[in-house]
DNA sequence: GTACTGACTTGGG
DNA sequence: GCCCAAGCCAGTA
């Protein structure tokens, strides 16, 4: 298990938002203790496309709700479309109710929910 | 090896 | 309430 590496938390934590929430890449640093590390989550995201594994990137957005990571996915549709296919209502590439359906792993996630801390 | 950029956040003016 | 600057780590030039 190299769940240790703060890439592999970011990943192991981005498929953990529940459907329908969204969060922010300083909740999940913080969570990973790294508070002012929030560009590495979003680093972490963009080598994220390098997985084999599906990232549900479109989930994370940067503390205003903006669907600042759009322009990284294949389209720049993408990112808006799935998350109103999961219920999540964007408007102007940003998320509606974000505050409402913000997703904090910190509050709603237990300490060692990534298996092994 | 040094410098700049990048899917961000927070604090100060 | 809005604008500017600093911090963070890693990858690329």
């Amino acid at each position: 298990m190299k769940n240790n590496s703060f890439f592999e938390k970011v990943y192991q934590v981005t498929q953990l938002i529940p459907e329908g929430r969204v969060t922010s890449y300083g909740a999940i640093a913080r969570y990973l203790g790294a508070p002012g590390s929030a560009r590495m989550v979003g680093w972490a995201l963009n080598n994220a496309h390098n997985l084999e594994e599906f990232i549900p990137a479109h989930r994370v957005v940067n503390r205003n709700g903006l669907l600042t990571g759009k322009h990284h996915f294949p389209g720049p549709r993408v990112m808006a479309s799935l998350l109103e296919n999961e219920g999540v209502t964007v408007e102007n590439d940003q998320v509606v109710d974000f505050q409402r359906l913000f997703w904090d792993p910190n509050r709603e996630l237990p300490a060692d929910s990534l298996g092994n801390l």
